[in-house]
DNA sequence: CAACGCCTTCGAGCGCGCTCGAAGTCAAGG
DNA sequence: CCTTGACTTCGAGCGCGCTCGAAGGCGTTG
């Protein structure tokens, strides 16, 4: 275990990591198991995960792309399509866009429905003689 | 199978009733296990369900709820409210706040999120000589 | 009357995204 | 030296929401 508990190290436990972006350590691992990360996690010398500002930033692009929806496997690709470099942004960028297109759609979808689901809440809200 | 192909007809076949909302009849008869139908759906003298419009209606509210995320469980507990009678608006008002606050945070959360996504496919764009 | 096609019930299976537990290692503290 | 506790790997398990397939019934059509 690393001697203070928390301050200017280079680099965060799975804990830490873990408390900062609000994925579990057991999410953590299995996300990079299944090649979502950007690159190795570094180890120290006992094999313990430390974690760069970098790796929180990329997982914090990781949570933003699956709080919208994206599946594992797209979110596979990116990070493989991120991982071979530069010369392929093209392909990043038409993955990227298409993925916020589907998100507008599904925003708009959503809203639709919310709105008939007010209504429904507008007709008991006058049934139970509670205006507003 | 009915008489004509499609009519004026007192209810629907599951094929029609799948057609016009967009769930798979198998779908439709999970739905209808699990206890989220209103009521008991009907039948021809051999078996076959009948729709009515009011079923539709209902589905089409329960594809509503689920298309905003609410799960399966509590549209079960919804709809149970709802075969139980009048006298217990408020706790179905209750259950549908509840749901629409949800789906507000989620909306501004997935807005959030977008925004940042949208930035990364700025940075590409700008990267690729192409701007806006 | 045979065939076709859509329906029925039932229970099993699947894809997704985690989530967990067992068993072991290592470093620091008492 | 021994305990503690956070970490490691591995593979299995789970909850959700469907999704499917087998086996059979009915009734219109050729």
């Amino acid at each position: 275990m690393p001697a203070r508990t928390t301050a200017a190290r280079a680099g965060l436990t799975i804990a830490e990591a873990s408390a900062r972006t609000g994925l579990t350590p057991h999410t953590l691992r299995y996300y990079e198991r299944d090649g979502l990360m950007l690159r190795e996690v570094g180890r120290t010398a006992s094999g313990h995960r430390v974690y760069t500002d970098a790796d929180l930033a990329w997982v914090t692009m990781l949570t933003r792309l699956r709080a919208t929806g994206m599946p594992i496997r797209e979110m596979r690709e990116y990070a493989a399509l991120c991982r071979r470099g530069e010369g392929n942004e093209e392909s990043r960028l038409g993955l990227l866009q298409a993925h916020r297109s589907r998100v507008l759609e599904q925003l708009a979808a959503v809203t639709d429905h919310l709105g008939a689901i007010d209504e429904k809440i507008g007709i008991y809200r006058g049934r139970l003689g509670r205006p507003a």
